[in-house]
DNA sequence: ACTATTATAGACGACTGGTCTATTATCACT
DNA sequence: AGTGATAATAGACCAGTCGTCTATAATAGT
């Protein structure tokens, strides 16, 4: 790969800078001043603020994608296994930046399902693959006869997913990992628990 | 008490706007439009858009009391009743809104924790607050033997209210009641069943 | 070497944001 | 009623917003 492309950076800079805080509180000029990238150039990559937001939105997808896949793409781990390793490893890069900014998805949602439909179409199906991921892990559960076969997993993974988002938001308040340790324990104690 | 009903008003209309656009996305302008009440007059009965933003937060949590009230405080009725009321109560008043807006408390938690320390503080010991009562709820039913003697009622208080939270953030991309339904129908299946 | 195209540069405008000072209306009390 | 204090309003103010525009520089294709 050579050198990163002038939209790459603005879109790195800009996800850095929304994931931090948020949309509507962060403006171009922020972004392109720690992007090091002249106004001019940026309509001349994107159309406007919410053409650019939604490029954010994708390279978000693929951030996590890539974050998720080590985990839960790891199949010589059995699939709860992956299941934890997932929880783990966000909870590992949450700690890392201090328990602040929480899920840039779940924040876009919150922030932007109300004022934007394209944001909300965008962010709403990245959110479903998310839970797509983790349902797969659970039907491989399933398979092993690891998890109860009443569970849907679709559903269940849903569910696993919300409680999740709820315990990040939670998260960003309190300032350290216990609501995702509760939530991690919670879930394997009471819901996957056979 | 004509001077309480300008604030008051101004109150109430930046509650509303901002549960629906969010703080930052809600102008001054906005609200005192509304309010019908001059831009002038703002900063003779609030100090500043942050002075202000933290009246709102008290006036959510009054409304968030008095209508958690209705379900937990009903006494006449079992614990556990208590709390699906509580889930139900709250599932009709976002159903009234077309599953917009979500949890004012949430919202504000998401946007502003990250940005604003006071704001934080203050969200959260509402947040605390809520899930005390739900706490308190738990406390009663493991008390008559409804729930298992080994969950502690703090935690799992915590976690159902971080699951919610997290179904109606969910809620807000999907523009339905699923979310909530299966987050209520999860946690009294298989966290508070004996 | 000479156009076309791609990309950079940043001034500029129309508008909105929150904030503040000056001014007017209202009230309590002699 | 007249006076002083307080309640409330009016609107100026400027920094900052997104977005547009024209001018310039670099690169590619023939």
């Amino acid at each position: 790969m050579g050198k990163e492309t002038t939209r790459a950076t603005i879109i790195r800079e800009g996800a850095r800078l929304i994931h931090k805080k948020g949309f509507n509180a962060t403006g171009l000029s922020d972004i392109l001043t720690a992007a090091r990238v002249p106004k001019g150039s940026f309509y001349f990559y994107f159309k406007n603020k919410q053409d650019f937001g939604l490029a954010v939105i994708d390279h978000y997808a693929e951030a996590i994608a890539a974050m998720s896949s080590i985990s839960l793409g790891d199949n010589n781990r059995p699939p709860l296994q992956k299941l934890a390793d997932f929880m783990d490893g966000f909870t590992a890069v949450f700690a890392k930046m201090d328990f602040t900014c929480g899920c840039p998805i779940g924040n876009l949602m919150q922030e932007m399902s109300d004022l934007n439909e394209a944001f909300r179409d965008k962010v709403g199906s990245v959110y479903a693959r998310m839970a797509e991921a983790i349902a797969q892990c659970l039907s491989e559960a399933q398979d092993r006869g690891d998890i109860p076969v009443d569970l849907d997993p679709t559903q269940t993974a849903q569910f696993i997913l919300n409680c999740w988002e709820g315990a990040i938001m939670h998260m960003k308040v309190v300032k350290n990992d216990a609501p995702l340790a509760l939530c991690k324990r919670m879930v394997f104690d009471h819901i996957l628990n056979k």
